[in-house]
Formats: structure tokens, C-alpha cells, sequence
RNA sequence: GGGCCAUUAGCUCAAUUGGCAGAGCAACUGACUCUUAAUCAGUAGGUUGAAGGUUCGAUUCCUUCAUGGCCCA
């Protein structure tokens, strides 16, 4: 408890009964129980075998109905909930007394045979019964659960306890987490951890968190990507590397952003961005496969979302003619930045970065299908090779489901002398006030000096891919615990 | 950053035109040896998010603040 808390009358009658305890010489707070069963597997066994067996469990009660001299509890583990049939005849007179002193809420250990109640259920007979934690407070309620989203997350334990449906959001997000390191390590990627704390923060357009290193006196930064350390490590010799990780972006937060979120990048050397758009629709329809398997999902309100591949491939100025029913191609950046001002009342200067916002209104929302948006304007994208057809244009693409961002990928730039004058553009962005624009790495254009190979490379958000798998509506509800303002 | 909405018992929610602060679950006491939202009888539980203001009187109206949600940027 802490110091916040007041003794309320519930709270009170718990203290009592956890001092009944001490008194009869039990420990409230147990050191250990050998839990010999998972709840999960003996409701398994008996259906199978439907024979009285010996049990050992323990968890949590979650429900209980007293009947004088006998009662029926509900006790909950991991696995799953089962009901305990407890008799004041089948069991030591003392527990029986530890049995009327336990509340909704506490741990118990629990011994006995497996049978099914009279109304069919499958439950424990009850022979004997110990008290491992005391719960101070009262669960939420039983029926409603708890639906205060700010309590939700705040508190996400008690979430997590009594709306078992968040549970598997994060049993699923696990099993998606796996599944795409199954995918790479299947195709002899390296799983690699590169700095969180650089001194340079780059490989993303995004305003870093800032912090001080005390023994080396200087200013430090929270990665905003891993993305110039991986190719680092192509330059190095891997040939096939990728990281799942926290990048940290000082930005504001709403349904898909977190301060914090989980990002996989990889790098496959000798390949280009064509060969990224292949890995992602194996991916994607690798972990659609693991989880339902089939190829098609719902989320939000589209019912239908096929990863069938080959998925759509269109480019950024082309899309504008197929979804927006306009061109941006015969405009001039005047006309261009005009139509973004009346739309969006935002101005920006750059010639990629008007069209990129252009396509962020007029194109982005209709883009529901599975659909790469390629070759994007150059001056937005420093760390991207020139179009090898078009040199007004970079081989980047984004992936877009449902209209939400989910990933974006290049053919690496590993000129060092473009990638230094690249850079040098960005600075002059970063003086002129522009808090996102990249920052200066020479040590980076040193590591390409030595010679980086030809390079195609990916970046996933994680935590959006895990709302698309599990049809949730915010990322606060696929982040265990997403950032809060403190109360008070 | 802007707009709208919310905040009442541990939880889920009420409260008419500004007129005694209410219910269900949880808790407590009693009854009850096959219940499962157990049941029956009774009891207790509130600084109505915070601070001001208007008023004889504020959960209700006004202002500011805090936190959250939704939408927009």
C-alpha cells in the first residue's frame, strides 16, 4: 500500500482477516507452493479422461460463493480458471477456517480431486487449502470489469486481471514477435542490439530525447533509429542483419504514436529496395498464417484485408493520378504548396516534403489494400540511393494497410560523396530551424567510405503491425505500459 | 497546439428546473453442504477531480487548473 491509499472500510476488513493469519501462526505472504498443475491442463485431462485424479494447483480467486459449511471459489492462473468445490467434511477443520478468511483477490494453493459438479462443471474437490498472498484491495467489479481507460493504463495490472481479452492482445503481440524472428533467423538473418545512447542521433527524420552522460560530461541522445549503426555493420561484413527494439521520439503522442515504440529494422546486403517489397509480403503473410491461418483479416472498419501478394505497387507521384483524381507531376511546387496551405493550413518548402503531405491527405486514407508507394521525391529522403531510372527520385518505398503507415524501406545510399553532401543539405535544414532535419556523421560517412555493398533496407513499425494483427484501435492498447502523464 | 466530452462509494453507473447524495457489484453481520452474476434478511461505506465565483442553497450554473477520451492539426 502506499502512502496514497486510505484505509477504507473494505481495506480494513482485508487487514483483519490477513492478522487472523499471523495470529493462527500462517504466513499472509507465503514463501513458495508446489504448484505441481496447470489449470489449463487438468480441465484438458479430465475432459479426456473424465476419472477422479489428484491434483496440486494455485492462483488466483477471482470469484467465490460461500454456502455455509461448504462453498464454491473460482481460482485463476495463467493458463486458466477453475472452480474449487470445498466441503467442511472432505477437508482438516482448520482449513476450513483459512478457507472463510481468504477474499476475492488472494493467492491460494489448493490440493484435491478432479470431478464434475452435479450441473456438469469441472471442478476440484477440495482437500486441502492454503493462503500464499493477501490482497489488500478489492479486484474491480466482477461483472463490468474495469472500463476507465486511464485506470486501464495506468494501472494495467489490474487490466490485464480482470479483462482477460487485453491478455491475449499481449499473448498475440509475443507470438507476432516470435514468429517474425522465426522468419528472419529461417532466412539466416543475424538478430544484432546497436546503442540506444548516440551522440549523433540519426537515421530518421524525428526530434530526439536529450539527456547528459555525467563521467564523459557531455550531451547525449536516446536513439530516434538504429538504422546508420546496422549499416555500419554491412560495411563490417554481415551480410543479412535486422533489430527489434525501442527507438525514442520526442513527438506528441495520440492513437498511433508513443514516445517510445518498438521498431525492426533489416538490412540485406546485395539487395535493393524490390527485394524489401518481397520480404515484407512474406512477412506479413507469414505471421497472418501463424496467427489464423489465412490471408485475409479484418481490422477497423474494413472487413476484408487481403496480403495475397503481389501486393500494389504504385508510385508516390502516380498515386496522386489513381486515388486523389489529380496530378501532381505537371505542377509546379508554388501551385503544389498553395493546395497544401488551403487543405492544411501547413506550409512547407520543400518540394518532397509538399508532396508528401499532399499524399498524406488526399492519398494516405484510401489506401485500405496492401499497397507500396515507391520513388519519392529526393531532398526527403537523405539516406536513400537516386532512382536509377529518374534523378529527381529516390528507391524508397512505404508500406500502407488500411490507410496506416506500417513501414518504409531503401536502396541504401552508400555513395560516401552523396551521402556527405546529403547530409550537408540536411544541416543546413537543422540551422534554418527545421528540428527534424538530420545531423552531420562523418564517422558514418567514413564507415561508407570504406565501402558499404549494395544494401536494401527495412524498417517496421512493430507496435502499429501489432494493432493491424489484432484489430486495435490505439497503440496504447498493444504497449504494455504506454507513457502517462503523471497524476498530480 | 485547437475543438468537443468526461471526472460522483473500491468498481460499473444514476441523481428531473439549482432543493436531504442513490443503485448494482464488492465489503460487513446473520441463515444456508452442488453454487456459478449463488440466494435470502440486515448494516455500513461520499471533501461529487482541485481551487475560486454566483446563489438562501451547487453534483447541477460560471471561471481557472489537473488528468483522460474522441476528433482536428
Amino acid at each position: 500500500m502506499t502512502e496514497q491509499n486510505e484505509i477504507t472500510q473494505v481495506i480494513q476488513s482485508r487487514i483483519e482477516k490477513l492478522n487472523w493469519f499471523i495470529e493462527n501462526g500462517y504466513k499472509p505472504f507465503e514463501y513458495r507452493f508446489d504448484k505441481k498443475d496447470a489449470i489449463h491442463d487438468i480441465i484438458e485431462r479430465f475432459e479426456k479422461e473424465e476419472s477422479e485424479f489428484p491434483v496440486s494447483t494455485a492462483g488466483r480467486i477471482t470469484a467465490n460463493r460461500i454456502m455455509g459449511k461448504a462453498g464454491f471459489f473460482d481460482i485463476t492462473d495463467v493458463s486458466g480458471k477453475v472452480q474449487v468445490y470445498i466441503r467442511k467434511d472432505q477437508i482438516p477443520e482448520q482449513d476450513f477456517e483459512v478457507y472463510k478468511h481468504l477474499d476475492v483477490g488472494d493467492f491460494a494453493g489448493v490440493t484435491g480431486t478432479m470431478f464434475r459438479t452435479h450441473k456438469g462443471e469441472i471442478s476440484i474437490l477440495c482437500k486441502s487449502i492454503i493462503l500464499l498472498t493477501k490482497s489488500l484491495h478489492p479486484l474491480p467489479e466482477k461483472w463490468h470489469g474495469l472500463k476507465d481507460k486511464e485506470l486501464r493504463y495506468r494501472k494495467r495490472y489490474l487490466d490485464l486481471l480482470v479483462n482477460p481479452e487485453v491478455k491475449e492482445v499481449f499473448i498475440t503481440r509475443s507470438r507476432i514477435i516470435n514468429s517474425i524472428r522465426e522468419f528472419l533467423n529461417s532466412r539466416n538473418f543475424l538478430e544484432v542490439e546497436t546503442p540506444m545512447l548516440q551522440f549523433v542521433p540519426g537515421g530518421a527524420a524525428a526530434r530526439p530525447f536529450k539527456t547528459h552522460h555525467n563521467a564523459l560530461n557531455s550531451e547525449i541522445y536516446l536513439r530516434i533509429a538504429p538504422e546508420l549503426y546496422l549499416k555500419r555493420l554491412i560495411v563490417g561484413g554481415f551480410e543479412k542483419v535486422f533489430e527489434i527494439n525501442r527507438n525514442f521520439r520526442n513527438e506528441g503522442m495520440d492513437r498511433n504514436h508513443n514516445p517510445e515504440f518498438t521498431m525492426l529494422e533489416l538490412y540485406q546486403a546485395y539487395a535493393d529496395y524490390n527485394d524489401m517489397m518481397l520480404i515484407v509480403e512474406d512477412l506479413f503473410i507469414n505471421i497472418c498464417e501463424t496467427l489464423y491461418q489465412k490471408k485475409e483479416l479484418a481490422f477497423n472498419e474494413f472487413p476484408n484485408i487481403n496480403l495475397a501478394k503481389p501486393w500494389k505497387r504504385i508510385s508516390m507521384e502516380d498515386s496522386f493520378e489513381e486515388f486523389a483524381g489529380f496530378s501532381v507531376k505537371n505542377k509546379s511546387i508554388t501551385e503544389l504548396q498553395a493546395m497544401l496551405e488551403e487543405k492544411d493550413k501547413v506550409k512547407q518548402e520543400k518540394l518532397g516534403k509538399v508532396i508528401e503531405k499532399l499524399f498524406e491527405v488526399f492519398v494516405q486514407p484510401k489506401l485500405i489494400q496492401p499497397t507500396f508507394i515507391t520513388d519519392y521525391i529526393k531532398d526527403s529522403s537523405p539516406l536513400t540511393k537516386v532512382h536509377r531510372n529518374d534523378d529527381r527520385l529516390v528507391e524508397r518505398f512505404e508500406v500502407f494497410i488500411a490507410g496506416m503507415e506500417l513501414g518504409n524501406a531503401f536502396s541504401e545510399l552508400n555513395n560516401p560523396w552523396d551521402q556527405k553532401e546529403r547530409f550537408e543539405e540536411q544541416v543546413k535544414d537543422l540551422e534554418a530551424g527545421d528540428d527534424e532535419a538530420q545531423r552531420m556523421d562523418y564517422d558514418y560517412v567514413n564507415a561508407l567510405e570504406f565501402g558499404m555493398p549494395p544494401t536494401g533496407g527495412l524498417g517496421v513499425g512493430i507496435d502499429r503491425l501489432i494493432m493491424f494483427f489484432t484489430n486495435a484501435p490505439s497503440i496504447r492498447d498493444v504497449i504494455l505500459f504506454p507513457l502517462m502523464k503523471p497524476e498530480i
